[in-house]
DNA sequence: TCAATATAAGTGAGCAATCACTCATTAATG
DNA sequence: CATTAATGAGTGATTGCTCACTTATATTGA
């Protein structure tokens, strides 16, 4: 009883409702497919309780609405790429050892579940407040890594918004050109390539080039 | 008169109807403000009509319908930039003067007509077929001036689409930044950085640091 | 063991509000 | 006076959301 109190999107961690039969799992897997598909103004509560195969009264049983429903599905994709790369920044001394878990483990996060990746990508900039808190977005963390090995001496001291921004542009443009079908394959394919990119923009290239 | 047929939005090439009193102009101003902010199905006709300070009636005597007046705008910005970037293959000879080229005459652009810059930042993912043609998009020209600069030996040989997302990404991504207020200033004065930024993921870095 | 009861899960017709869009009508223009 | 520009009330469709109601699942008491 006291095992699944926790309150809406129990499972941020592990994507989002995996498969488990529940009625809130299939609104919440039926809602990702068509924000994801169509963007959350263009569905109706309507539509995504006829494909979660509920009905629409049901949808407010469990989320107070259909804006706290999408705001939902996007705290649980935006806080897990968040929480990776604060991750990456304890488990791992230098920064490119930082670079070589982020590369890996965002593409496996995006393979893992490419719905809620796409929904992110495509749709983050419908809650602005998200990218606001500057630590609790991957930017501003990744941002944080980078200030700390500018003080380290690893790179050279410049604005760590803008380094970041660059850094991750190298992964996140090709993850974008994935999502309007301008390439293709996973993209676990691609990390180390990637993770090649982010270093040069760094200026950490090796010499084996 | 025969001086104006030019069909709808005459004036892609100069940004979107600068500042001429015409209705027509003052519709797709108010449109494309409110579109930019809360995007296009969050914006209503009668929003937009009263914006732009005219009858809701008129929009449907220059615009078929509102897709039609937001796919027009995302047109001339969105081929405005891909123009760009075949115009630096034209006018200059070397990748490493194209990205100069390209990477300041972005940063002009974006920073000249700003709203326009940041729908199409913001909604381009609203009109998939934008993306689709290839050699019509950004990126596919981009994609284009890679392939040539592998066939002249420039860089090494390497899926070119891949490739033009990772570079583009270095600009593109600290321009989303931008948009979403997590840095500030124009662009144009972070053109060199970027310029930098790019050169390095192709593998162009000078050898000056 | 099994009705009686209490709580939770689920329904769908219906509501007020809003939507994109039309059209008969008027104002302006040259 | 003929053509174009502009209006805004009106239309049917759709929106997000509610709520009185039914069905299923525990919980209880003897």
């Amino acid at each position: 009883m006291a095992d699944k109190i926790i309150p809406h999107f129990a499972d941020e961690v592990r994507g989002v409702s995996a498969a488990d039969g529940t009625s809130k799992a299939k609104i919440e897997r039926a809602a990702l497919w068509l924000f994801s598909e169509h963007g959350i103004d263009g569905v109706s509560t309507k539509s995504i309780a006829a494909q979660a195969g509920v009905s629409e009264g049901l949808i407010y049983r469990y989320f107070k609405n259909k804006e706290d429903l999408a705001r939902g599905l996007m705290l649980a994709i935006h806080n897990r790429l968040t929480q990776m790369i604060k991750e990456a920044g304890k488990s791992e001394e230098n920064l490119p050892a930082q670079i070589h878990y982020i590369t890996r483990r965002y593409c496996e996060i995006a393979d893992e579940d490419w719905t809620l990746f796409r929904y992110h990508i495509l749709h983050i900039s419908r809650f602005p407040g998200l990218s606001e808190k500057p630590s609790q977005s991957p930017l501003g963390a990744a941002a944080g890594l980078l200030k700390k090995a500018m003080k380290r001496g690893e790179i050279s001291k410049m604005n760590p918004d803008i380094l970041a921004a660059m850094a991750l542009g190298v992964v996140l443009q090709p993850a974008q050109s994935k999502v309007l079908g301008a390439i293709s394959g996973p993209l676990c394919a691609r990390a180390a390539l990637f993770e090649k990119g982010v270093l040069a923009v760094l200026g950490l290239r090796s010499e084996t080039d």
